[in-house]
RNA sequence: GCGCCUGUAGCUCAAUUGGACAGAGCGUUGGCCUCCGGAGCCAAAGGUUCCCGGUUCAAAUCCGGGCAGGCGCACCA
């Protein structure tokens, strides 16, 4: 509904000779946020009334007739500085209802972003360590922004980067091989203890590679100096790496992340492109030698340093192969490519967004978010988490204590430029108080009451429309309104790219549906009034279910 | 020192991206099951939106200056 009425209004401000406001149509418009207002408001008034130099109110009153004609309101009224607020008749709100009825699991669809091809990249964890709870928050906000762009109508390709060369798989060799004993070896570089992964995983990578006989002819070749020390890396990290993806992988599934595909770091190298993207900006004149080393004219695009494209060894940086990747990832043609970040990148974007420039892309269409850090509280007390000393807590214990529902929908109760405290006692130990319970509870309500009224005899099939006449409860016209808004909230989070949108969105819908239900009780004798509210019923809760799968947490019919 | 993020009820967080009297959960206090699931509902109390200026019809939101916390400032990723 809040499509039509934006392209109401839209009409009739042209009919009213205003120029075509700059704001999205769909942000002219929104559910009154007190019902005294009425259905809808708009405040598109206060958007010409500059242009127009005229007051707010006086545009409102220009727009009110136009308005309400088209979407056949009920009342118009001017209020407070020029709103405009519509009232649309309570058979507009039934005929919304049956439709978004008629829509089934298709209810929160739209077209809103019909057209756009994203390419949505997220985790891109490198694969020299396991998940930690840092990298869940980013799945578990990329996933449900994948699935929010994808229901909003756009054309969405996830994807991880996978960091499987360079100098932190070399770390990892190097971890592993201490882990093996292996102290020196010719042509390996000395190592703090600092500068090394540590944890068990290390271990058990040792372990793996000791198990696999062409793995342990290089473990012994390399003790025995036959082999020198960036030939081992060679043969052996990519095995370390496949180990490593696969875990990554099998904790994503846990967590119900997937993507559409994998792309290997490796594979820029076989194909030439970072060398590519190199020779690109040296014909440019945006590339230099200094100090041994090749730099990137990075200030040229508001970078605050140029920064180095090939090292002083000859070996190319990971910022030239990221360089390399966004050129390759620009030239695919997406309207968008939006990359998840933890914070700790920040400084990386005005580099990435030069390459973009400095390789023919527009660096606009790179949208980056960054997530905070999450912070771990266990016992009220905050968890001290190190990379280097292996003391970070991975997203496969929390999976373990807490499940993926409940994770998931933590990570997505703030937004992501906010800091998480992520309160495991209050995630486990107060289960029942949990917002992601209240919400499914209300979702194995509606089943438990489905089933109740198949046994009384009222079967959904045979509801039709004018059942729905017999919904006149201001509580009952208040459910339909937000429930059937859903699509507009799944639009929004995705062209905002906030997924968090959609669990506080369920939390509130959900209160209105239990308030409702204490209050009125749904199977009764009178069949027509029965047939209309348990298609009500029906609504809201495929709109719960709906609404926890974008976020990928589970919509169970008992608890 | 410079850059990015954050600061809202006792606690954890929202607020349609500049909109109408700033809203929820937890916690506190007091109520509600003969009846479709009480993991629920109702009511009460709780606010100088960190501070000071500014911009305008309108500021939690934008700008300037402070204060506090987090994260960055590599020829690591």
């Amino acid at each position: 509904m809040k499509d039509k009425l934006a392209a109401a209004l839209i009409e009739a401000i042209e009919e009213a000779g205003f120029p075509r406001p700059e704001a999205d149509p769909l942000d002219l418009v929104d559910l009154s946020r007190d019902r005294k207002f009425g259905d809808w408001s708009s405040n598109a008034a206060f958007h010409l009334a500059k242009a127009a130099r005229k007051n707010p109110r006086e545009v409102a009153s220009k727009l009110a007739e136009g308005v309400s004609r088209r979407i056949g309101a009920e009342k118009a009224e001017i209020a407070g500085a020029g709103f405009l607020n519509l009232r649309l008749p309570r058979k507009a709100w039934h005929q919304e209802l049956w439709r978004a009825y008629a829509q089934g699991d298709r209810v929160g669809h739209t077209e809103t972003l019909a057209g756009r091809r994203v390419l949505l990249e997220f985790v891109s964890a490198n694969p020299t360590g396991p998940l930690h709870v840092g990298h869940g928050r980013n799945a578990a906000i990329g996933d449900a922004l994948g699935r929010a762009l994808a229901e909003a109508g756009a054309e969405v390709r996830t994807e991880y980067y996978v960091n499987d060369v360079g100098g932190q798989m070399e770390t990892l060799c190097a971890s592993v091989a201490k882990a093996l004993g292996v102290a020196e070896a010719k042509g390996m570089a000395q190592r703090e203890d600092g500068e090394m992964y540590a944890g068990e995983y290390v271990d058990s990578l040792a372990e793996v590679l000791k198990g696999e006989p062409s793995m342990a002819r290089r473990i012994d070749e390399l003790r025995g100096a036959d082999l020198p020390w960036p030939s081992f890396v060679d043969q052996v990290s990519p095995f370390l790496a496949g180990r490593m993806l696969e875990a990554i992988r099998h904790d994503l599934a846990d967590f119900r992340v997937g993507f559409h595909s994998w792309f290997h770091e490796s594979r820029l190298k076989a194909e030439g492109k970072i060398e590519g993207t190199i020779e690109k900006l040296k014909e440019r004149g945006l590339a230099y030698e200094n100090e041994g080393a090749l730099w990137f004219r990075s200030t040229q695009f508001g970078d605050e340093k140029d920064r180095v494209l090939v090292r002083e060894t000859g070996a190319p940086t990971y910022f030239a192969s990221d360089a390399a990747y966004h050129a390759l990832k620009a030239a695919g043609g997406w309207d968008a490519l939006i990359n998840i970040w933890g914070a700790d990148h920040h400084g990386y974007i005005p580099r990435v967004r030069g390459a973009l420039a400095a390789l023919d892309a527009d660096p606009r269409r790179l949208d980056v978010i960054l997530v905070q850090m999450v912070s771990l509280l266990r016992d009220g007390q905050r968890v001290e988490m190190s990379k280097r000393k292996g003391t970070y807590v991975t997203l496969r214990e929390i999976l373990d204590e807490v499940g993926p529902d409940v994770a998931r929908f933590f990570y997505l109760m703030r937004e992501p430029s906010s800091h998480l405290d992520f309160d495991l006692d209050l995630a486990r130990t107060q289960s029942e108080k949990n917002p992601v319970y209240y919400v499914q509870y209300a979702h194995a309500r509606v089943a438990s009451l489905m089933a109740h009224a198949g046994e009384k005899g009222l079967v959904l099939n045979e509801a039709e429309p004018r059942h729905l006449e017999t919904l006149q409860l201001e509580e009952e016209l208040e459910l339909i309104r937000q429930a059937t808004y859903f699509p507009w909230v799944v639009a929004g989070a995705a062209r905002a790219r906030e997924p968090h949108r959609i669990p506080f969105y369920l939390i509130e819908l959900v209160r209105l549906f239990h308030q409702y239900y204490n209050l009125q009780r749904i199977v009764t004798e009178d069949r027509a009034a029965s047939l209309g509210r348990l298609v009500l019923c029906r609504v809201f809760g495929t709109v719960v279910r709906r609404g926890l799968d974008l976020i990928g947490v589970s919509a169970p019919d008992k608890m």
